[in-house]
RNA sequence: GGCCCCAUGGUCAAGCGGUUAAGACACCACCCUUUCACGGUGGGAACAGGGGUUCGAAUCCCCUUGGGGUCACCA
């Protein structure tokens, strides 16, 4: 039996990087196993439905190289794949269901049942569908449809039953189907199928093997097993992986602001999709082996569910950035070039400096070591990249030293007598500087940097001296003497 | 509250009856370096508590505690 596993989001939004990691492993296992990726889009709730959300799950799925084999925008013999398109489909099986005398309508309205629930509540008691409608009698039932009530249908729980699955991550589960709320909704009083009910019946019509999901539907499960076994299908195996945790220790809330949660606002800020995809297979799953920086295919390779962690794990940023920027320093400056020159769209866009290809490579070239990701470069490199220098407060106090007058005046004084310039001149230069005022050292280069670049750190002088150019330069040691 | 899940350093985590309890991120120190960074070396830092089982428990069982998920005509 070959691996077939699914990923099956709401389009509500943006990618979220829970949904990405539980895409992410689907995608691995199946992989893995040598099995087919499939990306179903669960629309069921009208009103939630974002315009192209759907769009931008995929496009930033492929930006993360969680690629899907078959599915929305790419078909397969097994669709339509999304949801809304398979109406007809859930008809046929709801009517079976029906027929079978799994199901009932139910014709209690939306405040009917809030009021019951919160009684429930007051009294100390599970809130539970009551099963009033269970036994309506046929001529209730019209009276109720040419009164105009739109019934939903429910799935009858027998309470006796005890539910167990095994779960490749948690092992045995139990339930007893009597705890899990009554009887439930499968079709809305506007005609459309719940989650659980559309879920189990896709799940099965397109073969899935294993559903791999996040933990918060474990609580579905049972209810799912119960349609299962009211059709008489086999149920795939289920995997329930930990939940990816805010700072505060809980689920992470698309309201919390402790920690950027979108993978599209981490592609913006010039994150790498390798280090995403890398740093998120470790959320929750080790390698045999000690290591941790892996590419695609050891990762793959390698996945199994047999290392897949059982408690939630908080979602560090620092680490992420660390892994990022070992994938940065691991592009070449051409690979960069372009990630960087969009990066660069949003800051410093009126600088003519970003034009030149080559000046740019150089620039990357210069700050590779020193970025994460790469929004950090306009901040960092804005000693070249705007024709105003704002000297930091460390090198206001340097340029006010009467000792660096002496080393600034000189320096001028040289580079204006160059015929070229480059690293090597820059070089050359400083050590005739050196010769000629006695200063060496820090107190050579410090006041160099504090009056042409403003900071006193940064990349190596003699480079950065080159990129920044002669005439700039002189003229920023003008503005300071 | 009912049901369910989880529990090793600040974080991610290895460990699956006998280890000096790995490793990574972060932090600190040192080295490299004219600075910053990269890189290298080293350091501090953990088995939630209590009972069992066992010659021997981080590892198995029970209880307690703590945290989380879920209780919708949302997925």
């Amino acid at each position: 039996m070959t691996v077939r596993v699914r990923y099956a989001p709401s389009p509500t939004g943006h990618l979220h990087i829970g949904g990405a990691r539980t895409a992410l492993f689907n995608y691995l296992f199946a992989k893995n196993q040598g099995g087919t990726f499939i990306l179903r889009i669960e629309d069921t709730d009208l009103e939630r439905n974002v315009d192209h959300a759907a769009e931008a799950f995929a496009e930033q799925l492929r930006w993360l190289g969680v690629e899907w084999d078959e599915g929305a925008y790419v078909g397969g013999e097994y669709g339509p794949y999304i949801c809304t398109d398979r109406l007809s489909i859930y008809d046929e099986h709801i009517r079976l269901l029906r027929e079978r005398g799994y199901a009932y309508d139910c014709f209690c309205t939306e405040t009917e049942l809030a009021e019951h629930r919160e009684m429930a509540i007051v009294r100390g008691e599970t809130p539970r569908y009551s099963g009033r409608c269970r036994h309506l009698t046929e001529q209730q039932r019209k009276a109720f449809l040419t009164e105009g009530r739109k019934p939903a249908l429910r799935f009858r729980v027998s309470d006796d039953e005890v539910i167990h699955f095994a779960d490749m991550i948690r092992g045995e589960m139990t339930f007893d189907a009597g705890a899990t709320g009554g009887d439930f909704v499968i079709v809305k009083s506007n005609g459309i199928p719940t989650y659980n009910f559309a879920c189990t019946v896709d799940d099965y019509l397109m073969k899935i093997t294993h559903v791999i999901r996040g933990e918060e539907h474990i609580s579905n499960t049972p209810r799912q097993l119960l349609i299962y076994k009211a059709f008489g299908w086999e149920p795939p195996t289920f995997a329930h992986v930990s939940l990816i945790l805010g700072a505060n220790g809980k689920k992470l809330s698309k309201r919390d602001e402790s920690i950027i949660q979108f993978i599209e606002q981490y592609r913006d800020l010039g994150y790498l999709p390798e280090a995403m995809f890398n740093f998120l297979a470790l959320l929750g799953w080790t390698p045999s082996e000690k290591q941790e920086i892996l590419a695609r295919d050891e990762v793959i390779r390698a996945f199994g569910f047999d290392r897949v962690n059982k408690s939630g794990a908080f979602f560090d940023a620092a680490k992420l950035a660390w892994m990022n920027g070992h994938y940065v320093r691991e592009r070449s400056e051409q690979e960069l070039l372009p990630l960087v020159k969009h990066m660069f769209l949003n800051y410093h866009k009126e600088s003519k400096w970003l034009e030149s290809d080559p000046w740019l490579l150089k620039l990357i070239s210069l700050y590779k070591d020193k970025l994460n990701y790469l929004a950090q470069l306009p901040e960092m490199a804005s000693p070249f990249l705007s024709d105003v220098l704002f000297p930091d407060e460390d090198a206001n106090a340097l340029l006010a030293d009467d000792s660096t007058r002496a080393v600034l005046s000189e320096f001028a004084e040289q580079v204006a007598n160059t015929t070229s310039w480059d690293a090597d001149v820059a070089k050359a230069t400083l050590k005739a500087v050196q010769a000629a005022t006695g200063h060496k050292g820090k107190e050579l280069y410090m006041p160099l940097r504090a009056a042409v670049l403003g900071q006193l750190h940064g990349p190596d002088l003699n480079q950065s001296l080159a990129l920044l150019g002669r005439e700039r330069i002189l003229a920023r040691l003008l503005y300071v003497q």
